[in-house]
DNA sequence: AATTAAATGTTATATTATAACATAATTAAT
DNA sequence: ATTAATTATGTTATAATATAACATTTAATT
């Protein structure tokens, strides 16, 4: 079931995907727009496989480079997110500094929150200049039990 | 190449493991603390089945269920860790609070480097409290370049 | 010693992902 | 416009990662 406000969001997120490639010519082909509406389609993350199946309805010719290439593509430009501790994929809504994302992961109903803070950036920054690290990217997914779940 | 110092810390987080198992009552078998040597043996990280290479030289009967039930035993009791964005295995050093590791990637030689930062814990409880979430596992990994590889 | 539980052995297979090369479509250079 | 170069997609095959399911052995409990 998807809720009226996912389909809000993903409404939406697909027209600044469309905008942000005519702005930065990236080319957002035909291919790239359906399997990010594929992603989109799901209210919460999505596996490689059952987006290829998705898909294969689509354009039975569809093999796993299909998927792996568009996924990898749209990772690139900040329209999905890989939950690596999950082997999976989802939308983001908001292409802004994607170091600051991070998911808050539901053990129990397998929801994911996308979340944002400057503050832990900001932490996560300081303590790696300690280690005179330059920072390209950060993975911060925590796992638990949502507000829903908690009995 | 092993350094001296990763031999010292080697050495000193399986006695840990030995002791830290003695005083819990939990059975860390000849299997297990074998392959717990295993993942010390190499200075970075390493790759399941690159250990299960390693093991079938000492037991050729060894097959992919033994590696990944004692990786599954030692990441359970801490000591070590499973790197999510590379798939990988990784000993721990310290049998502390796990929720406040987090892992330096270095793209270009790929050292891991395990830090911990209370800051940071604190900055992801303080936000994950705002989703009303209860934080169970944390996963921290930063991808980018160590000082040695910045030019 | 008998029973139960935990660990390991074993076979098979599921899941996730990429290499390598062929073709088509788009873009740039002449 | 034609050729060349680049980028994207198609296709086959296989690599890499991980687990299910059931059998056997070992250890702990009664």
């Amino acid at each position: 079931m998807v809720s009226k406000k996912h389909k809000q969001v993903a409404s939406q997120a697909l027209h600044q995907a469309e905008n942000i490639c005519k702005q930065k010519d990236i080319k957002l082909t035909k291919l790239r727009q359906t399997v990010l509406k594929l992603v989109w389609k799901e209210p919460g993350y999505v596996k490689a496989y059952d987006l290829l199946e998705k898909l294969k309805k689509i354009d039975p010719s569809a093999k796993p480079p299909t998927i792996y290439r568009s996924l990898d593509f749209l990772i690139e430009h900040g329209f999905i997110h890989k939950l690596q501790s999950l082997n999976a994929f989802i939308g983001c809504s908001h292409p802004q500094e994607h170091k600051e994302c991070y998911f808050l992961i539901c053990d129990n109903c397998q929801k994911i929150e996308e979340c944002c803070s400057n503050k832990i950036l900001k932490a996560v920054e300081s303590t790696s200049n300690q280690s005179k690290f330059a920072l390209d990217q950060v993975t911060l997914e925590i796992s638990g039990r949502c507000k829903n779940c908690l009995h």
